[in-house]
RNA sequence: GCUGAAGUGGUGGAACUGGUAGACACGCAGGACUUAAAAUCCUGUUCGCCCAAAAGCGAGUGCGGGUUCGAUUCCCGCCUUCAGUACCA
């Protein structure tokens, strides 16, 4: 029988379904490993040949880790929650739950037909209730918990109250908004309960606050900063701008330092790890406070990373948004004030960014004065300077700074020299070389001297002292939207209060529309009698995309647990991802958020690890690769129905034209199928080169709309899915981005065949002998049984099914059908080739199924000892030929038997050779 | 601008710690089998020069330098591509 892929590979899925194969228990007497890839958002379109390329890999490298001994949980599930399922809602009025349970059967179909081992009876999908309840449960934890920094975690706020009745606010320490009051326990208690909420509410984790958010009017929804790019929506790519509202965040920034330290503990790519550096965006330096002359009880706060500097400081910047500065303006200065503030705000992100090297800004009239010379420094607005950065307040140095320096130049402010190395003729001078002069205090002072001496003063006469500033914001949490969990709160005078535990899940609602109510109400709105206890509003807002997924891999260890999101037994078995395979794209969001809410979760001793995810690696994006054929253009530029073939379309006057690649082999173009594809083709002529219409190609996002979407069900109906599996690990570097392209796939599928006929006789009988291997055979398995152990460890997987290839061509050479070699080689290869493996290896007589945890073979190095050598023989470093040689031969030896021979000597003509350079087992050099 | 990754044949890529550059495939060319095709198998395939052929010679891992007996690998400078980020004080 030749290899009937089909057969066998839906043979074996059938087999490990039925069976359960690979569903795994939480208790074992093997080490556990944790495998997991991050799941999918089910979208209508299905999966294409490149969203499997992660899953494939962590496959094998699950496959291989059972192999190996380990009782592995490797589970698959789905981010249900989001907006496409929505958009598609409002279009079309089908129930969003209807869609996404549509596109899960759909995914999980095409899942299956990869043969993936995933254990699917802890299939999770966030839109399930049975889920989002603990989603939500969650959520209350966070509202229910404050950041204490004395103790450096997140701590009931039955805590802080209690600190508030004996203490009030001098005994605190705790991340909050800025406007907490100061009070006593006396005080405290005589509050009433809204205003003890209302402080209360500037504490917690998961908070209100009135906020300016990315609003997406298109989407009608508030959006996180990660979701906007350049301006416009992630999605869709819509306008968003700045509104202020009402809403939940999460204080994500309380986190910062821990976010930060626990990146140099885990074992992700370099660029990853600088991603989430960048977005914390640490910094240190010190806060100044500047009064205002004339105006004693106003003061500006200002952050800056060179408090050194402070004496070079000629003006002071404000952001136009900055909440002093309608105070600050005098009457004279307003108009010109307004003027520029109107004139910001009608700028959108984009233009700000694009005419970032202008210099603009307007004097607000008023001075401060220098805390340390008392000079008095004028006060102006601009653009560059941030609201949302630092305290939107920066001290103009122009000597040191170069925006601060185009800033002087244009408004014609001083530079002061302040260091006396510092060259500030052209531009400013950053460089911290030299000793301080015009500084006072410092003067003669180098910059590691200075630093601490103007923070001690700085903070002996209370005008400032040493900070350190975060970039990174606290999380918005609310979006406008219907499709998402609902947030269990509901509101009692204008204030948030949680739902009871045991009334989780708090369900998502039917409504009519999914579309805001006409008084601008998120969708919830439109809910019919939907209150709490009949007469509380509920919240409206749903949470973001990011909150299902932000704990999801808990939820796999303990999948059905109605008591728990996860039991106590299982998060102790299972603790951590070790293992974790997903795209680069969700760096600041998803791996971001996942960190914060484990280190809560660790905080209030419900999970064990301060890191969810050890070890993480990127898959490489798979792009498309486009094909075009080039239609001709008659004399007025018109298309005709005539197409050219790549090579002579330089002669011709053409317009390219997006092909689909399915109709297309080798950028050879199949006429009949193309004729066929659409109606006014099907009379097309083609001016062809050596009898075939060879296709233009080009690398582009993989996209309906460039007709280059390759559907991993095609690639398995033509070639199976062991070829697919091990066809995507060929294509390259696992973490590399690569274009899709199918020519080539062909070789792996030869190969697998060339695999096959190892087991069977010429007339296709399976037949497979008992006879001793050779030394020879044993050293060809041997050589792979190492090779493959050494490529999984490293994430090589591309390398390995090279060197099957080599392995089995080596085989074939050898004519070996011996099973004490062909059964090993079975169980080194059943990872990459799951299906084709178990048919085989129950050919060879094992038990149906045993092979997923059966044991790795033993390497064993004496198969791989040579007593020979080929040495290369190299002059100058260039070789130029072999000489067999006796391995035990020592460096003195092999140096004489070198210069002995006759071809060396031809190439020595004549010449005394330098120096030998002997390597022993490796390499001889002629220096000449 | 900054940060990170990467540049190797016609193509995907290999060379793991400085030691035979181009493994393994695709494609292409030629051949065997076949009435023919498919499938399969064999041979060749970095480029240039030389040759009837065997062989030989020269160049060669983005570019220019350096270290070394020896560099795709290490160092310095530059160029290009991709990704992230963007007035961060």
């Amino acid at each position: 029988m030749d290899y009937q892929f089909k057969t066998i590979e839906k043979k074996w899925q059938r087999f490990w379904a039925s069976n359960q194969t690979f569903k795994v228990n939480n208790t074992s007497d093997k080490p556990k490993y944790y495998v997991l890839d991050m799941f999918p958002y089910p979208s209508g379109a299905g999966l294409h040949v490149g969203h499997p390329l992660g899953y494939i890999a962590s496959d094998v490298f699950s496959r291989y880790k059972r192999l190996r001994g380990y009782n592995v949980l490797h589970p698959m599930g789905y981010d249900s929650f989001g907006l496409p399922a929505e958009q598609y809602a409002i279009q079309t009025g089908q129930h969003p739950a209807i869609t996404t349970e549509r596109n899960i059967n759909r995914y999980r179909e095409q899942l299956d037909n990869i043969g993936f081992s995933f254990d699917w009876s802890r299939e999770i999908r966030t839109s399930d209730p049975s889920y989002y309840k603990w989603t939500q449960w969650i959520f209350m934890q966070l509202f229910n918990s404050f950041y204490n920094t004395a103790s450096d975690k997140a701590e009931p706020i039955d805590t802080l109250i209690h600190v508030f009745e004996k203490e009030g606010s001098a005994g605190v320490r705790a991340v909050c908004d800025e406007d907490v009051l100061t009070f006593s326990a006396d005080q405290w208690r005589h509050f009433s309960e809204q205003e003890k909420a209302a402080e209360l509410l500037k504490y917690r984790l998961a908070y209100l606050k009135e906020s300016t958010v990315n609003w997406c009017p298109a989407l009608g929804t508030v959006l996180a900063n990660d979701e906007v790019k350049d301006g416009v929506s992630e999605r869709g790519g819509y306008p968003v701008i700045q509104k202020k509202m009402m809403q939940w965040s999460m204080r994500i920034t309380a986190y910062a330092e821990r976010l930060l330290q626990g990146l140099d503990t885990v074992d992700w790519p370099e660029p990853l790890v600088e991603m989430q550096r960048n977005w914390i965006g640490k910094s240190i330096g010190a806060s100044v406070k500047f009064t205002l002359a004339g105006m004693d009880d106003q003061s500006i706060e200002v952050f800056t990373t060179r408090v050194d500097t402070i004496y070079g400081v000629s003006f002071l910047v404000l952001a136009p948004e900055h909440e002093l500065v309608p105070h600050i303006t005098t009457d004279e200065q307003r108009g010109h004030v307004d003027n520029y503030i109107e004139q910001t705000k009608k700028k959108s992100e984009r233009d700000r960014m694009a005419d970032a090297r202008s210099v603009t800004g307007a004097f607000t009239g008023s001075y401060a004065v220098h805390p340390l010379t008392g000079k008095q420094i004028p006060v102006w607005i601009a653009d560059y300077v941030l609201a949302g950065y630092g305290t939107g307040a920066v001290m103009g140095v122009p000597s040191g700074d170069q925006r601060d320096y185009l800033f002087a130049k244009h408004f014609q402010l001083p530079i002061l020299k302040i260091l006396d190395t510092q060259a500030i003729e052209e531009e400013a001078d950053s460089r911290k070389e030299g000793v301080y002069i015009n500084s006072e205090l410092i003067n003669g002072l180098s910059y590691q001297e200075a630093v601490p001496k103007l923070i001690a003063v700085l903070e002996e006469r209370g005008i400032g002292k040493a900070k350190v500033n975060y970039r990174m914001r606290d999380a918005i949490f609310g979006r406008q939207r219907y499709w998402g969990e609902p947030v269990p709160v509901y509101f009692k005078d204008g204030l948030p209060h949680l739902i009871k535990e045991e009334e989780l899940p708090l369900l998502l609602p039917e409504v009519d529309k999914y579309l805001p109510t006409e008084s601008g109400e998120p969708p919830l709105g439109r809910a019919v009698d939907w209150k709490y206890q009949g007469s509380y509003e509920y919240e409206l807002s749903t949470m973001p995309g990011w909150a299902g997924s932000s704990w999801y891999w808990y939820r796999y260890m303990d999948a059905h647990n109605s008591a728990h999101f996860a039991s106590e037994e299982a998060i102790n078995y299972w603790q951590a991802v070790d293992l974790y395979i997903g795209g680069s794209e969700h760096a600041t969001g998803h791996l971001l958020y996942s960190r914060f809410w484990n280190k809560f979760l660790k905080d209030i001793g419900k999970v064990q690890e301060e890191e969810p995810f050890k070890k993480l690696i990127n898959q490489g994006m798979i792009q498309g690769r486009s094909n075009f054929v080039y239609r001709l253009l008659d004399e007025n530029g018109v298309g005709t129905n005539t197409f050219v073939s790549f090579g002579l379309k330089d002669q011709y006057r053409t317009i390219a034209l997006h092909v689909d690649v399915n109709i297309v082999n080798n950028d050879v173009l199949n006429l009949d199928k193309f004729k066929a594809s659409r109606p006014e083709y099907a009379q097309a002529e083609f001016i062809l080169e050596e009898g075939k219409y060879v296709c233009g190609h080009e690398v582009e996002k993989m996209s309906k709309s460039k007709f280059n979407v390759v559907n991993p069900d095609d690639i398995i109906e033509q070639y199976g899915a062991d070829t697919l599996r091990m066809y995507e690990m060929f294509l390259g570097p696992l973490e590399q981005s690569k274009p899709w392209n199918t020519n080539g796939i062909e070789g792996v599928h030869k190969f697998l065949r060339k695999f096959w006929r190892l087991f069977h006789d010429a007339s296709g009988n399976f037949s497979v002998s008992d006879a001793a291997a050779t030394k020879a055979e044993l050293k060809s398995l041997h050589k792979i049984i190492r090779k493959v152990e050494d490529d999984i460890e490293r994430f090589s997987f591309n390398t390995s099914v090279s060197s099957f290839m080599i392995c089995v061509n080596e085989l074939t050479d050898l004519k070996c059908n011996k099973r004490a070699v062909l059964q090993d080689l079975v169980i080194v290869l059943s990872p990459y080739a799951p299906h084709i493996c178990e048919e085989l290896w129950s050919l060879l007589g094992n038990e149906a199924g045993t092979l997923s945890y059966t044991a790795y073979p033993t390497f064993n190095p004496e198969y791989l000892v040579e007593d020979e050598f080929e040495y290369p023989i190299s002059f100058n470093g260039k070789m130029r030929l072999k000489i067999n040689m006796s391995l035990s031969l020592d460096v003195k030896d092999i140096e004489q038997e070198v210069l002995a021979n006759e071809d060396v000597q031809r190439y020595l003509d004549g010449k005394t050779p330098k120096k030998v350079i002997v390597v022993k087992g490796k390499i001889v050099n002629v220096v000449v």
